[in-house]
DNA sequence: GGAAGTCTCGCGGTTTTCGGACATCCAGGC
DNA sequence: GCCTGGATGTCCGAAAACCGCGAGACTTCC
């Protein structure tokens, strides 16, 4: 529909404790998606959504973007902080996705409070959609918000994965 | 919804033997819309959907843009022939519009023949739906484009505006 | 007959509308 | 405690309505 520039996006994997991640990147180093390989379904859905008209090719990101992965799932969970994103969407949605990576790790939010953080406090339940359809896992970091009585909820990656890295980062999870 | 990088285009004001038309330049020079002062909220409308977030500000189009316009509604109804435009839009209503700048002055088409130009002979009522949401009226001459039985059918403009620019550029009409 | 008007219907892209779905939360009843 | 139901904001997909048409069938007048 809307016109849009082609342009060229790289394919790369790493390999993690819970499985292999896809990771998206564009020419000029920013992170686009990030998937586990056995959602591959859902993060090519989202990247159509968000950058139509996109190539994507097989090749190797960034090396400063791969280490920072590695470094996070070896044990240094804040060295994704720094790593550049960009991401499509509503405005509605950029905005939760940004509130999410203020986020530190080790803390967790209820959707409440994420609501709450991005000026609609009563937009609970849009908060939660939003945050299910962030195409870059982990870096934007939607596990970190859970339901508010303790819950984990959902996770797109699956919930053994959400209590994987909500443990990984020191975070008490039943 | 989608993002959209903040614009700002120039309004102007040209006097013209049928009314003042309003005629919309960005910081390129490249004329985004036209249209006559009485259709101003038609004209906001047709903006706001092709370039949303776009500020508007009153002030002068490039001086080649202006005598080319004066020039046109002189007598010289080629002046128009090189005035660079650009616009927003669906893929159909670009190639609609671009088949309307090679319509020659002096000349008319059918809904039909443009409909064949573009390659999809039997979208003739989504061809003329698309001339009639041509933003840059005169310049982009969707007026050169009547019924197959020679009558005007409509014009976004007012019918007596598209007999008289007609009549201007030497066509014989009812 | 035939020329000109009127009506009907199919056409294809776009816009609008509407109905769900959803990774929630809270209150109230049992 | 556990379950139920209601309020709530956003987004997506499907469906319907909208049109600056055109061709063909029918009527109406000469």
């Amino acid at each position: 529909m809307r016109n849009a520039q082609p342009e060229t996006l790289t394919l790369d994997r790493v390999a993690t404790p819970v499985g292999e991640v896809l990771l998206v990147t564009d020419a000029a180093g920013a992170v686009r998606a990030l998937d586990f390989v056995d959602y591959e379904a859902r993060m090519t859905r989202l990247l159509d959504r968000h950058a139509p008209k996109a190539a994507l090719v097989e090749g190797r990101a960034p090396e400063d973007v791969r280490t920072a992965v590695e470094a996070y799932f070896g044990g240094d969970v804040r060295a994704l902080d720094g790593v550049a994103v960009k991401t499509g969407g509503t405005d509605f949605q950029r905005s939760v996705w940004a509130a999410l990576r203020a986020i530190p790790a080790g803390e967790t939010r209820s959707y409440g409070q994420l609501a709450a953080a991005i000026g609609s406090p009563k937009a609970v339940r849009a908060a939660g959609l939003a945050n299910g359809q962030n195409p870059i896992a982990v870096i934007v970091p939607c596990h970190r918000v859970i339901g508010a009585n303790g819950t984990l909820t959902g996770y797109a990656g699956g919930l053994e994965r959400k209590r994987w890295l909500l443990r990984h980062e020191g975070v008490a999870v039943a």
